[in-house]
DNA sequence: ATTATCTATAGATCTATAGATAATGC
DNA sequence: ATTATCTATAGATCTATAGATAATGC
């Protein structure tokens, strides 16, 4: 039997990333979670810390991964290869469609900036291996800016393919887009992309 | 003076697109439309009416023009290139941040279950395209239902890009981001699908 | 008479608090 | 004594309706 902060987040998990946060009372969420309305108040503050436990860290992993990568010494197409299939193992793994919450017009409100900050700092990591892949001549286009934000945006678009199963697991998800966007970018080199960037994966998994 | 009809909208339209439905009052539209609450009543028997003018027709014009190009005898190539950049133009051109409203969790419900098909069947003809892209040895991906997948996903998520205003107009929007498509789907002549797309966007430009 | 607004308010929520109650652990 | 629940409810919304009022057009 789970703990009832447990059974209180996954039921909000579900129920926020299906009707919103607006949309979602505390009642639904206690009576989903077995309890009544009052009692949830026993475990959380308030509603908005029910929400903030689950978005407050939805960039906080790929970021890290990110940070991690930039340290490393690799070609950059390697370096994005690894952050991008990183990147989308990590929303094809998250529970219910809380990927969903990304997009949540409450995200947006001040209390959550220093979620959107974390969010657009892994956009700015993204930014910087593309212009450092166009700059070495890895990737055949001539506008990173541009490129790197349609990346980002293709992976940010897989949580709304939630309810896509294909049968492929996170990880080959993760491969899989990793190879479009390597496409995307006009790679010069794809294969050799892949073969770094998967063995940059390897490296963090076995360093830890 | 505009209508109060459409200052209504236009205020609904901004704070649905920034709120969300469910976080938005009445009495905020009313007060941001210039209106005492109650006389939002006068004009629309409800809510959900304001918020189903907005939205019910959200992906008709990029549904018809689908399925007029299906129609068209062109190479499936020629035809992607189009629907993509019609698609990408009219997203880019919408009012205020509307098109973040694709995603909101009340567009899911029975009610609006009509809307929700027409971006199914708008899916279906992007599948249908790459698919015969595909076949016809014009895209050289191997699995055109992904592909697919992900290039309408890169579509839609254009609306979270409104607040970048990098000085392209919609029309240059539609055609980057389809070219950026035909290389996702790694098209073996990218060049000739530009300008068959464009041509046939004009063709349909003139037939108006 | 019709049109378009208004004030007042009904009735249904919603979040959060107060304080009672039962079970557990010293 | 502490922990974890409950019932009851305060106080603030929210949507929608009732019915008054002023302006416009026959």
């Amino acid at each position: 039997m789970a703990s009832p902060e447990k059974q209180i987040l996954d039921a909000a998990a579900a129920l926020f990333s299906t009707r919103g946060y607006a949309g979602t009372s505390t009642r639904a969420i206690a009576e989903a979670a077995g309890l009544r309305q009052p009692s949830l108040y026993y475990h959380f503050a308030s509603k908005e810390e029910i929400f903030a436990r689950l978005v407050g860290h939805l960039w906080r992993p790929a970021l890290s991964y990110g940070e991690w990568l930039t340290s490393v010494d690799a070609p950059p197409d390697a370096l994005l290869y690894a952050l991008l299939s990183y990147d989308v193992e990590a929303l094809r793994s998250l529970p219910w469609r809380i990927g969903t919450l990304y997009f949540a017009p409450e995200l947006r409100a001040p209390e959550f900036a220093a979620v959107a900050e974390e969010r657009v700092r892994l956009r700015s990591i993204y930014r910087e291996f593309t212009g450092a892949g166009v700059a070495a001549g890895a990737f055949l286009i001539d506008d990173p800016g541009f490129a790197s934000n349609l990346l980002f945006g293709l992976t940010e678009g897989i949580v709304h393919m939630s309810d896509i199963d294909d049968g492929r697991s996170p990880t080959e998800w993760g491969v899989e887009v990793a190879d479009y966007g390597m496409r995307l970018l006009a790679a010069a080199d794809p294969a050799a992309a892949r073969s770094a960037g998967s063995a940059l994966r390897e490296l963090q998994r076995s360093s830890r």
